[in-house]
DNA sequence: TTGTGTTTTACGACCTCC
DNA sequence: GGAGGTCGTAAAACACAA
């Protein structure tokens, strides 16, 4: 229980910013716009690989930090469906000069990818459909802000959103300010959508922890010899996502 | 089509920390 | 007091079997 707090006891741990001195930045001082993520080497910790993003493996080319888990191999599906569908304009980079939409090299690959019928993008059917949740309702778009006193209870985030989101957790299950504020601007979401995001999220995981630990031993998931693809169990594993959690948070505390 | 179970947003209550 | 944490829950969105 209250896990950062536990993870605050030493100083310079990821938190919040009046908790941390070394973390009081200045929302400002990120641009808001692409270059995504120009300021997020703080805690990001492996060479720019060609053409990618040095802090998200390649964030926006579909690529992958070593660091985390292998990435859902569907996922580039989700980008695709994302990169096509949404109606939202937080979820599209756009060109800082002009603001005309930037179409990411990703978009343009997962076009090719998506070219194949589903069912080739995953040699497992239950697993691909699994992952339906990613592709719902491309028309909501982002309406953020609404709430239940409001004209609508809850808004569905499209695709983009959450596999940003996805990712943000993969990377760190506790998002810091600054990169809360980040991806609200880059995604179109509240910071408090995004809080309440990872609030959920960890919530998610803790369940679906629970609930393997409730199960008896049973036959291993053919999930865990996946290569990590299936992010659910890479994230839900307590044994994998405690163990990334924490060199994730280890070289947190190395940077601040 | 419909009933049912699950997942996803969003919130309130209550907590700790600064 | 404000921020952000967990926990519990409401209700929309969704999946799927009958």
């Amino acid at each position: 229980m209250y896990v950062s707090y536990l993870l605050e006891k030493d100083p310079g741990m990821n938190g919040t910013a009046s908790r941390h001195p070394n973390l009081n930045f200045n929302h400002q001082n990120f641009l808001p716009a692409p270059p995504q993520y120009t300021d997020y080497s703080a805690y990001h910790h492996f060479p720019t690989l060609p053409g990618g993003d040095p802090n998200h493996g390649n964030l926006s080319t579909g690529g992958w930090n070593p660091i985390y888990n292998p990435p859902r191999e569907d996922w580039s599906a989700y980008d695709h469906g994302a990169s096509h569908l949404s109606t939202n304009a937080g979820s599209v980079s756009l060109n800082p000069r002009d603001g005309t939409p930037i179409l990411l090299p990703e978009q343009s690959l997962v076009q090719s990818v998506t070219a194949s019928p589903p069912g080739q993008l995953s040699p497992d059917p239950q697993r691909a459909d699994s992952y339906q949740w990613m592709r719902r309702n491309p028309a909501l778009g982002n309406t953020a802000g609404k709430t239940r006193t409001k004209d609508k209870y809850r808004v569905v985030y499209n695709d983009h959103q959450r596999v940003e989101l996805e990712k943000e957790f993969h990377y760190s299950r506790y998002i810091t300010i600054r990169r809360k504020a980040e991806l609200a601007l880059t995604l179109g979401l509240s910071e408090r959508q995004v809080k309440i995001w990872f609030q959920n999220r960890r919530a998610k995981e803790r369940k679906m922890t629970k609930r393997k630990m409730q199960q008896p031993q049973q036959a291993p998931s053919p999930d865990l010899g996946d290569h990590g693809n299936n992010f659910s169990t890479a994230t839900s594993s307590s044994g994998t996502s405690g163990f990334l959690t924490d060199t994730i948070t280890m070289r947190i505390k190395e940077e601040f």
